[in-house]
DNA sequence: TGATATTAAGGAATTGTTTCTTTAATCAAA
DNA sequence: TTTGATTAAAGAAACAATTCCTTAATATCA
């Protein structure tokens, strides 16, 4: 069966399942150690916490099929969410603001196992400026202007919150096309430029109302059943 | 102010809206500090780039209610939105697993802002057990099965994904009700034990699909209009 | 003082996502 | 070969979240 396939992978996924792929690829990967040639959608739903045909919804948009009573064939699988995900082409970022969780980022080996690799970093404090961290040395932002054939399309955001929008309007004067913004500030992304916002304290602000819920309130019941 | 104040505070926030407070608290603060005395919900939307409906909506949780015309006093509001998230409490965390990730977190001053204050670190690697990191001290694994009356609530998790279960499971077996979990494994919660996933790698996926579909489709519309 | 425009808030409609149900396939065992 | 159990996949229904629409209140300005 192949013909038929649907060629609607960037139509519109949608995010909660693209959030969830890459818990699946983890959980494959780990299966794949132990030797696991084929996993069901049963097993990887209850092993993850979610619904069986959930799992299945989701790993039709990377285009493979399972089989009937079998499930799926872990290596193949692994590879196509891969692929789907852009895990496998290596993407080149540039970071901005190389202060305390810049520099966690810049630390990171795990982030190049999954496609991105931070090839250079700036800011402006003279402390940091010509230090090497991680590997990769810290320049002036004024170089980063200065440049303008860097090629480099996505940028991470990790400046104070005072300054976020100053820098990723400059990110985006300069030809960046995807802004990774950590600052709790909400970008708005200014036509075609693609921002995704992680700000830690949002997951904080949901685990705290959830913990206080469970703990005040009988009633309330789990995420998920 | 206060006593019609409705106590529906736990009720069930939805998590978009809980996610998108923090935000609203970043611009608001950064108004603050421009001197504003009243923010309105549609300048805090034109702003953010959400619905103006949307923001009276989220903000509507946390009971406070703006005045028609004018809009939000913006220190009230402020202080509702810390108190509503939980920001102002001081929760304790433990640290499980001081890598590259965890040191990050350790570093970080930020989170104290936000109410979470790590005070302690774990780990099994006899190369950073006994070193401090951000003032904090780094203890054997072992220290904090030893010592069951910590007291502490919330743990987090940043051990590399082979015994991120495992790990967890033990945080659960000693008291531990919330785990912050930043390992891209999914972890089922054990009953009543809330768990926050906050995989970077979800974000990435979701960064690059919609970069991906910008570039090859033309008739896609960016996320927001 | 009165008209107008702006705003918050509540409810309705829409949209998107998840869950449920059914169907078809096929492996294993009798 | 036949039966039964297990699974993936596709469509329907249920649910949740967002957007739209209406109403009521009130500052501003004529
Ligand atoms: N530290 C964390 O764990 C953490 C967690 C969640 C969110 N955040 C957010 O991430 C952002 C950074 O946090 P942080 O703790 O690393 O702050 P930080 O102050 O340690 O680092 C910010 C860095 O940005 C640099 N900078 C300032 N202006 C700049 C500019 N115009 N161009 C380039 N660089 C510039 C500073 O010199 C500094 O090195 C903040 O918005 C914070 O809210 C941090
Ligand atoms: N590094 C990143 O930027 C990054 C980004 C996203 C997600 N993650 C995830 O976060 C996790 C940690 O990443 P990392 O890069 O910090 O890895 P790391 O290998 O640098 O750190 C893991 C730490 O956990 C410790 N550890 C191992 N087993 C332990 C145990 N049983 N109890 C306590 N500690 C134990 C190790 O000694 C090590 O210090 C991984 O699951 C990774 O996928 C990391």
């Amino acid at each position: 069966m192949g013909e038929e396939n649907v060629k609607k992978k960037n139509a519109l996924v949608p995010e909660p399942a693209l959030r969830r792929m890459p818990c699946y690829l983890a959980y494959l990967k780990l299966e794949h150690r132990k030797g696991s040639q084929y996993v069901s959608s049963t097993l990887i739903a209850r092993d993850n916490g979610v619904d069986p045909t959930q799992v299945t919804k989701d790993l039709s948009y990377t285009g493979i099929s399972g089989k009937t009573r079998v499930g799926y064939e872990v290596e193949p699988l692994i590879d196509a969410l891969e692929d789907f995900l852009g895990f496998r082409v290596m993407d080149e970022a540039y970071l901005f603001g190389a202060g305390s969780l810049g520099t966690a980022l810049l630390h990171d080996h795990g982030l190049v196992q999954y496609g991105l690799k931070i090839v250079g970093a700036f800011d402006v404090n003279p402390l940091v400026i010509g230090h090497s961290i991680g590997g990769i040395s810290i320049a002036h932002i004024d170089e980063f202007v200065k440049n303008k054939d860097h090629g480099i399309k996505i940028g991470i955001l990790t400046t104070p919150v005072a300054n976020a929008r100053e820098v990723a309007n400059m990110m985006v004067a300069n030809g960046i096309k995807a802004i990774w913004n950590f600052t709790p500030v909400r970008i708005t992304s200014p036509e075609g430029v693609v921002v995704q916002n992680t700000s830690l304290y949002a997951h904080l602000a949901v685990m705290f109302n959830r913990l206080n819920a469970a703990g005040s309130d009988d009633s309330v019941a789990p995420a998920k059943k």
